[in-house]
DNA sequence: TCTTATGAAGGTCAAAGATAGTCAAACATA
DNA sequence: TATGTTTGACTATCTTTGACCTTCATAAGA
């Protein structure tokens, strides 16, 4: 497969977490690094290291300023209860997936269940008027969560 | 017989499968190599590698997008298969209900797993007009059920 | 010491570019 | 004529780029 310079930001990024739960990054100098340019480095964070995989993102301005990544260290039984509060807002085909992933990485779902979950809200079946597309997706989500957490109960 | 170009298409589709499971293509270069409009890879696809036939397409648009196409590794499962049958027509909730439970007990869906497919197409989660409903319904569960005959049985 | 100016970050957003999808009309063939 | 194929205009989605905006540390000036 082709990967795009954003792919490779984001591995870059990924493997640069692998060890520690932070990293502090220069913008400036990973679009040098990369050849590209500064705000490619937010589209890549704004896409990738979103609240549905785990990831905050913190930074400042100004001189001497900076980008921090963290992953986010959950509890295990935390994790539906933070899926859940992700469900309080629309969420497009790529956020979403990316939440099941999560989840999956976390045990909270195996790889069948988070592919037949990623099945049941893609685009293609969710073939409606786009505006309510992805607050449809959040409604089934929800739904779905809820019923985990149900039985976690028992 | 004369072949058409979508024939050669096919046959070339095919023959790249013969090794793998799935490949990985680009519409534009294919479009490219027969001579012909981008749409007609789609045509291709669309009419020869179809869930009933075993395949299943993936893509992705835009920068280093791409089509995938998959064998489908569990599509002589005959629950499955009636399953997908069904799915042509829409569903109301009960009905829906019945084929999970069906599949349930038939082993090919885990407790757990038809619990999660019952929430997500439960009038709750589809929260539209009641015409499109069960429709939407089918369309969920389409996917689903195409999602499962894709993947080895575990 | 306090205030202000300056330069060095990072942020936002919309346009342009790169793919793929849809659909219906035109065409071809049985 | 009915069915299957080819074409292209229009649409949808994801990535890349750049112009313009905001914030902050610190050096310069009062």
């Amino acid at each position: 497969m082709n990967k795009s310079i954003s792919d490779l930001i984001e591995e870059f990024i990924m493997s640069s977490l692998d060890d520690d739960d932070f990293i502090e990054l220069s913008r400036n100098d990973l679009a040098k690094f990369f050849a590209c340019v500064p705000s490619q480095i937010n589209y890549v964070l704004n896409t990738r290291f979103t609240p549905s995989r785990g990831f905050v993102i913190e930074s400042q301005r100004g001189g001497s300023g900076y980008i921090k990544v963290i992953k986010m260290q959950n509890n295990n039984n935390n994790y539906l209860k933070n899926a859940l509060s992700l469900t309080d807002q629309p969420l497009n085909n790529m956020q979403a997936n990316q939440l099941l992933d999560e989840l999956n990485i976390r045990d909270v779902l195996t790889d069948r269940e988070s592919s037949i979950i990623k099945s049941a809200i893609n685009t293609k079946a969710l073939n409606n008027p786009i505006n309510i597309d992805n607050t449809l997706r959040s409604n089934i989500l929800k739904q779905i969560i809820i019923e985990l957490m149900k039985r976690e109960e028992e």
